[in-house]
DNA sequence: TATGTGGGTTAACAGTGTTAACCTTCGGTA
DNA sequence: TACCGAAGGTTAACACTGTTAACCCACATA
């Protein structure tokens, strides 16, 4: 009983607004429409989120969550630092390729609202960047890459496959260039970029 | 007389609309703030645009020029593909921290709002690939680069370049970390991705 | 003199986020 | 048993948004 309300309205909110989104994106969510898709007023979603931004930044954090519970994992099942650094990028685009809102609503929603985004979330949200980091520390360990700073060449690679995604997911590209292949050789082209000295892995 | 007036209010409207948002972001445009800027009532902007889209789309293509314009110019200055491409990163990367707001519009608007950005303006704004798509294929010619699809090489540096801007810009990046010093090993990263193949050159 | 047209206006509509005030149902204590 | 307070919700309202319809006025042309 107190079960079946306490789908707490709360979790209710959340997944009208994550469908919401899936099916309409960032633009076509509002508090009105939401709280219409769960027979719900309005101002009732006040009770569990202060405005509509703290809502957005719930919804980024569920969906960096799982971004970051995918990379984990996959992380776990690669022993070979340079073959997981790879194996990293794929799992990251293939997040974005099969959940293009959410991705979105992680990466482009406006910078304007993300300056409202505390702080104290963004360690939350690292969790995947330090997989990463990990990484390249071991591969730098092992002698097979060569990075004086991996906090900083984690993030670098994370910004450029993120803008190659970005790219590729607001359909800027030029219709002459196909998709896969772009990804593809961007990712190349990324891996090159790091230092890594036997050439033969893969 | 004609002519004061005729400071023709679309002009007066992209320039008011500039101004609102270079201080205040694209979430601080709305209509009825430009209309109020220049004292004029709302609906006129309607007389010379379809719609909000449509005035952004505007500032989108306005903006694009003043970028691809730069890096034009900085293009001619440069003789040598390999330190021309370096360039016109860094020119780039410039703009984007110069205006950091011209550039979100650019860029960062939503991509549900790029959606609608009609496939013919996209023509004008390529201009800057094709800078850069020129001098890869001199640097090929010339033997000094090995890439076999230059439009593609191309768009995946600007993406990368775009991401790492992005990522800056929207304040993303751990503060540990040093925002120029990881522009710098991000640009280094692009660059050495590229297949470069004199390493004397610089 | 009439006419229509370019450049502008006001009023209104439907939708937005957000706040204030109110209501209802329930558990715990006097 | 009577009362109180709080949890969880409601309705009404405010100020704002993009957009449309109807109107208005000055001016050039037939």
């Amino acid at each position: 009983m107190d079960e079946n309300k306490d789908i707490s309205l709360k979790r209710r909110i959340l997944d009208a607004s994550q469908e919401l989104i899936v099916d309409g994106g960032y633009q076509n969510l509002s508090l009105r429409k939401i709280a219409r898709k769960i027979g719900v007023s309005a101002t009732s979603i006040y009770l569990h989120f202060d405005n509509k931004d703290h809502l957005i930044h719930t919804l980024m954090e569920k969906s960096i969550d799982k971004l970051n519970r995918q990379l984990m994992e996959r992380a776990r099942e690669i022993e070979n630092p340079v073959s997981r650094l790879e194996a990293l990028a794929r799992t990251y685009i293939e997040f974005a390729l099969e959940n293009p809102r959410e991705y979105q609503i992680i990466y482009l929603v406006s910078s304007d609202a993300m300056t409202r985004y505390p702080k104290e979330k963004f360690r939350e949200a690292r969790r995947g960047y330090e997989v990463l980091t990990r990484t390249i520390e071991e591969g730098v360990q092992s002698g097979l890459m060569e990075e004086d700073n991996p906090r900083l060449a984690s993030y670098s690679f994370w910004a450029q496959l993120h803008g190659v995604m970005s790219v590729v997911l607001s359909r800027r590209l030029d219709n002459r260039i196909d998709r896969d292949e772009f990804i593809e050789q961007s990712l190349e082209q990324i891996v090159d970029g790091f230092h890594i000295r036997t050439a033969a892995v893969r």
